[in-house]
DNA sequence: TTTTTAAGAGAGACTAATTCTCATTTGCAT
DNA sequence: ATGCAAATGAGAATTAGTCTCTCTTAAAAA
């Protein structure tokens, strides 16, 4: 991790993306905080979110061409729903075999993988059984 | 798939797709097909993209932020390589299990997944091999 | 074949998301 | 306390993509 000062502002920026749910975009994330502390500016959250990546204690994913941060870093894949737009944490194991057989087929050394699962969530998919004629 | 005319321009650029090397941006076509067709304009381009997409005669990725086009539509996952930047297909069989273990975990039903591969690609290994003491 | 007409094309205005610039502020080592 | 590099804020610039509007044209109808 690179040297830094600690600021008033990264404070604010990294509390409220581990207080609050996940999965937030640059712009939410901005509208969050401007509620209770209008003195962080833009610049300065898109500039801290960059160096948190960078410095590995949030994690960046690309859901539906846009932007968004995650606290959680370790092991873990994505789902979205299609019906709610809901992301929801998914962990699974299936690590094992794939750098194997990538390695065997095409000569390619596979350190990590990402994996976006798509479908209808729980919610979702109970909602839809109370009206089964819509489907 | 939706009424269409068929134009100069849409031939070219679905000709374009097919032949050249896969997971261009619409700027890469761009500027590639501008070098043998500059009758096509931008607009044209990025229109066209779109209801390819939508009609399912290509796919669109998105690979670290930059949305890309590949002409392959069916199964398949996509590796990059962390050293030369290179966008591979994989084709491998890992769909089996996934369904049902989301959804007894989660209770999710799981319609479709995608998966990027990281890591070094044969050219990029064989590259190293030659200077170790680089790594 | 000509005529008709709606889809498609092109130019460039517009938008959204993000990065950059630069003057000002501030945390922290001395 | 002082100095200075790092960080901030405001807004300009950039980028990728969409939208608007007029003109063109594929192709159906006459």
């Amino acid at each position: 991790m690179s040297t830094k000062r600690s600021t008033l502002q990264r404070q604010i920026i990294l509390d409220t993306i581990k207080s609050l749910g996940k999965h937030l975009s640059a712009e939410e994330l901005y509208l969050e905080i401007q509620k209770k502390h209008p003195i962080v500016g833009k610049s300065t959250i898109y500039r801290n979110l960059r160096q948190l990546v960078d410095d590995g204690v949030i994690s960046q994913i690309v859901i539906d061409g846009v932007v968004r941060y995650d606290k959680k870093t370790g092991f873990h894949y994505h789902f979205i729903c299609e019906v709610c737009g809901g992301i929801f944490d998914v962990e699974i194991d299936c690590d094992d075999k794939f750098a194997d057989i990538i390695m065997n087929k095409y000569g390619f050394k596979t350190n990590r993988h990402e994996i976006d699962f798509f479908g209808v969530c729980s919610n979702c998919t109970d909602a839809k059984k109370t009206t089964p004629e819509e489907i």
